[in-house]
DNA sequence: TAGATTGTTAATCGATTAACAATC
DNA sequence: TAGATTGTTAATCGATTAACAATC
């Protein structure tokens, strides 16, 4: 894609990979604002929870990047990862339910970042139609599937009540949209060109619960959760 | 723990099965309150986005709780995974940090659910602190360790920047919570007795920037994502 | 009895980890 | 050169799925 430089044909990464590459994209942040232009496995593993010997293997799956002996450049891999994910590229996602999670997520700095930005707001209380959220005005649940389309947008995420998840994921799609983060704790029927990860928040505290009355005890205290593969997911997730 | 009912030992249950117990129970109520009794591991398979099979080998787990030609009991399943969650022991849990997501969680009805119940909130903003939240008065920083120590607060909430993750947790340990869901995105430094389960919300837009910039389709829309979990996600999660 | 559906085994798949030769 | 660290192989582990006998 850039000249004088080899672009790998990444083939089909791993998802347990392509989740851990967002952790290792921070990380690298991180030591670059610190100025640091080196990383060894070793360092990257600590700071993510990951084994190093698995942090090389997700590495090596980008290409040959490392240099035996010294570790990974900083910036290099920096970029590798990003242009995997294809940062480059703006793209627009659509809100569909501005209740606190929402809100919550369109004010974040964090959850939109790395090349994603919020095209357009929806709700269907009449309370919340009209007013602005984040520089943005919010819109009906009628507008979705016009607005989708006008505005060529492929990604949605959807934070509304379980019963309102079906009929908001089908008007996103009937306006274009590919990819869906589903907050809400409802299965989705969808064409199977259609992407949808599920993300539960109450798993989480759940699952300690579970731990807790179990009264099991983690021995190491390592890596992520998607918040959902968690788990994954962990986590069954869609991909693949 | 009940008379003239056999109380199964359930033993260490593999993470990916308790997660999705969690999914299997809201089936369950949906199922309780169209006054169905019977549900068999076909029609809660494809309620969750899971293979048959595996719900099966998922609720054999819980015990012989199956009628071989009918199905499984509505009540009985629902009864015995609330059991496995332990949900009628009461927990107390804090939360640290009222930003957006803070004050999202505290606010919804589904995060806190369960046995579950908030039971302090803390932020470091003199503009936040002192101000109501959901029937609670936000306390300082410095108030956390006392606070957790008197309330007996086991599970706690951090929902504050990755600068301030750190000093947070101490806190909360030093207090006595041995129980963490970490929506920070930061490795928390603890000692191995504490447990703690990393959310990472962005994550699951980047995985779908991914997808997207790979041109992959999901064959199949199924299941769940820990919000991380996805592997749990996916996800590679504490525990075990 | 015939039909349905569980419980469980065996096969498969995917992901993690240890170990070490290659090499800076 | 000696020390460090990658890239990769092989071993292991855990989770999913197909298949089917048991049994209601």
């Amino acid at each position: 894609m850039t000249e004088g430089w080899q672009s790998y044909r990444t083939e089909k990464l791993p998802e347990a990979t392509v989740l851990r590459l967002g952790l290792y994209q921070r990380v690298l942040a991180e030591f670059a604002r610190a100025r640091r232009t080196t990383i060894s496995s070793d360092e990257l593993g600590r700071h993510t929870g990951e084994n190093p010997a698995n942090v090389r293997k997700d590495l090596s799956r980008l290409g040959t990047l490392g240099t035996r002996g010294t570790g990974y450049d900083v910036g290099t891999i920096a970029a590798r990862i990003d242009e995997v994910f294809a940062t480059s590229t703006p793209r627009r996602v659509v809100v569909v339910g501005l209740g606190n999670l929402g809100r919550a997520l369109v004010r974040s700095r964090s959850f939109f970042q790395q090349g994603f930005e919020v095209a357009a707001l929806f709700d269907s209380s009449p309370a919340v139609v009209g007013t602005t959220v984040a520089g943005h005005v919010v819109q009906p649940m009628e507008s979705v599937t016009p607005e989708v389309e006008a505005l060529g947008a492929r990604f949605g995420v959807l934070t509304v009540p379980p019963e309102a998840a079906q009929d908001a994921v089908e008007r996103l799609v009937r306006g274009g949209v590919g990819y869906i983060v589903n907050f809400a704790p409802k299965l989705l029927q969808v064409e199977t060109t259609v992407v949808v990860r599920y993300v539960d928040l109450s798993i989480e505290l759940q699952m300690l619960g579970y731990v807790e009355a179990q009264g099991l005890r983690s021995t190491t205290s390592s890596s992520i959760g998607s918040s959902g593969r968690q788990l994954g997911s962990p986590s069954a997730e869609v991909l693949s």
